[in-house]
DNA sequence: ACCTGAACACCGTTCAAGT
DNA sequence: ACCTGAACACCGTTCAAGT
């Protein structure tokens, strides 16, 4: 039950002396501040400026614009993952994962992230953010899993699916003022049906 | 009730000089060529290559990427909204709504269109889609408003979300080898909610 | 009025020289 | 091993010269 999950294929692992380690932490911070201040499309000249560094250090550790991104944000989708499997042992199956979406909403909504994961989904996605879909895709399945022996959930939902809608609710609150509230109609409406529920009163 | 729309507000207008004109069509054709083969993210000037002009000319014509794929959508988005005022007529308000909600996703899905409109939630947004996004949302008002009349609608829904899942449901099901159906079972499931109706025999 | 294409600017990426 | 920054490539955008 405590299997390990594997690192992504190509997340640049950070280097082992000391002044390169220096380097690579401090691309990563850098690039976390200005993603935050100026979104996930600030020109990487500038994340090498602020880290004080010379442009070509940035691509001897990360490969390209998504492997940094990746390095960002991979720490967060990591514990994203652990709480998934501490959710399982959620008293109600259904609240277990409602939670966690409101968790991986929680982490996608603003820097960007949930467009960027969303957008990912074309074939031109890259590998890194591929492998972070899959790894929250993991995450996520035996929460679904249970709450459908529990009778909760549409047994022809699949994860990937739950997740892509999920991602469509952080980028749409993400413009309202009160996104955090936006959030939580949109995802109660999404689970319990845009249309209502059949009730005597209502025709059809 | 056959109140004209408002063409956008820097949608370009077709020139009447004849050249001018002829510059113009050529332009719109290769960018909606290029488009469908590669991308709306092919290089301009490519465009301008296969248009067989000079790169002067588009920005003459085109102000931006986004005025040059307004131009190229318009047209079809339009199309898509008179066809809201028709299914206004349609005999179940619901059915009326779930016909229209289909075809929008028969018009975003491929082409990138709907990851181009619902990126385009953020501020960053150009002008031009932020129109589309508005002209969708109108066409789709008095359809939705109409749905809720009778009982069938959530009545918190507000159609910029609805458009927004279905832009989701589209980016989705277009990675599938069978979108069309892919995009149906989903749609079916956000409109009848996530989670299984609440029946005698499952618990809570 | 409109068209052309060379020139410019911006930004991602590489690589020779240096530590 | 790793770092630097100049050099290169790509692509969007402008503008002087031409019709």
């Amino acid at each position: 039950m405590q299997r390990s999950r594997p690192a992504p294929p190509s997340l640049p692992s950070r280097p082992t002396r000391t002044d390169a380690r220096r380097n690579y932490d401090s691309l990563v911070a850098a690039a976390d501040e200005l993603f935050g201040e100026r979104g996930t499309d600030v020109p990487l000249d500038d994340v090498v400026r602020r880290a004080g560094l010379g442009s070509g250090t940035l691509y001897r550790h990360f490969s390209s614009r998504d492997a940094l991104m990746a390095a960002v944000f991979w720490g967060r989708i990591e514990a994203l993952c652990k709480e998934a499997d501490r959710l399982l042992l959620a008293d109600s199956p259904v609240e277990g994962i409602v939670t966690w979406l409101r968790s991986l909403i929680g982490l996608t909504m603003r820097r960007g992230l949930a467009a960027a994961l969303a957008a990912d989904n074309k074939d031109g996605g890259s590998e890194l953010f591929r492998y972070c879909r899959q790894a929250l895709d993991t995450a996520a399945t035996p929460l679904l899993r249970r709450a459908k022996e529990d009778g909760a959930f549409h047994p022809d939902l699949e994860v990937s699916d739950l997740i892509t809608f999920t991602h469509a609710i952080a980028v749409a609150a993400e413009r309202a003022p009160d996104s955090e509230e936006h959030a939580d109609r949109l995802l109660r409406m999404l689970l319990d049906g845009l249309r209502t529920r059949d009730k005597p009163t209502a025709r059809l």
